[in-house]
DNA sequence: CCGGACGCCTGTCGGC
DNA sequence: TGCCGACAGGCGTCCG
């Protein structure tokens, strides 16, 4: 599901229609996602206004008058702006309905995402306080990375996909922008100079930013706002390309599987 | 503390 | 055509 890119071309994509909007109320179609929805937000969110749509991490983060509504679309979610009287499918499993007659639905066969109310600050919530930096913020840097890998031996692929490290970067991003890096993704997180740190960072940007631009990489569920796919896929370096050429060097992309996440790399560029 | 496996769900695809 | 297992963009929890 998505990513950085795809919560934030989705981010992007919902606020002009939901900032200023006072929320008529919700529905609750199928209230068993991740967590339970929480049943009081039926309470709740009539009459509240929203006042800012923000995303830390995955999460969308929807605030209001009297506390924020906490969004995650887990692996298969993706968010519409429709017309409240829009006839909900099989996966629409919660909406907002707000006061100029359309709706916030969310959508998500897999049921991984979530809806959560939250009055205190954001920074004490159990889910977002002790995540890493954004990667596209002033504290993500190579020299960062490098005092954060000092002391971890895993791969560094894992500790790319580490939300307690840098959020954002899930398993797509982290094959590409290692691809980007031509760092092999077994290399070991702790044994890697600051020098492909800088590399590393500088290609985390530089992938995330291409994303964004292209609205995000749609490989089956994702769509934005309006309902278009992310278009990403097709600069995609390496996910989904195993035994196709690399675009750099034309040896066959390779594949094996790391912590159970499929792992794509190019083994002339990227040497172990 | 650290790293790795598991489980939550549904849908799709490839092999037989 | 049908069945069955593997796999899919995430992430909190549990166990060694």
């Amino acid at each position: 599901m998505p990513e950085l890119p795809e919560v934030e071309t989705t981010c992007r994509g919902i606020a002009p229609h939901l900032i200023g909007q006072r929320i008529i109320k919700p529905v609750v179609r199928h209230p068993r996602l991740r967590w339970p929805v929480p049943p009081e937000l039926i309470n709740i969110l009539p009459g509240r206004v929203v006042t800012s749509v923000t995303r830390r991490s995955k999460y969308l983060l929807i605030d209001t008058d009297r506390g924020t509504l906490i969004l995650h679309l887990g692996m298969s979610g993706s968010l519409r702006v429709l017309p409240s009287h829009t006839s909900p499918g099989k996966h629409d499993h919660f909406d907002l309905a707000l006061e100029s007659g359309q709706c916030l639905r969310l959508t998500d066969p897999r049921r991984f995402g979530a809806v959560l109310w939250t009055t205190d600050p954001l920074e004490t919530h159990p889910l977002l306080n002790r995540l890493g930096p954004e990667p596209l913020g002033a504290e993500f840097s190579g020299d960062y990375l490098h005092a954060a890998s000092r002391s971890r031996k895993v791969a560094v692929k894992t500790l790319l996909m580490d939300s307690h490290v840098v959020v954002g970067v899930g398993n797509i991003y982290a094959n590409e922008a290692l691809h980007l890096a031509h760092i092999h993704p077994l290399r070991l997180a702790h044994r890697i100079g600051k020098s492909h740190y800088d590399q590393l960072a500088k290609a985390v940007v530089t992938v995330l930013e291409q994303a964004i631009t292209a609205g995000g990489t749609t490989l089956r569920d994702f769509s934005g706002v309006d309902g278009r796919p992310g278009y990403f896929k097709q600069q995609l370096r390496v996910y989904g390309r195993a035994g196709q050429p690399c675009h750099d060097c034309s040896a066959p992309i390779s594949l094996l599987r790391l912590s159970g996440r499929a792992t794509y790399f190019c083994p002339g560029c990227q040497r172990q």
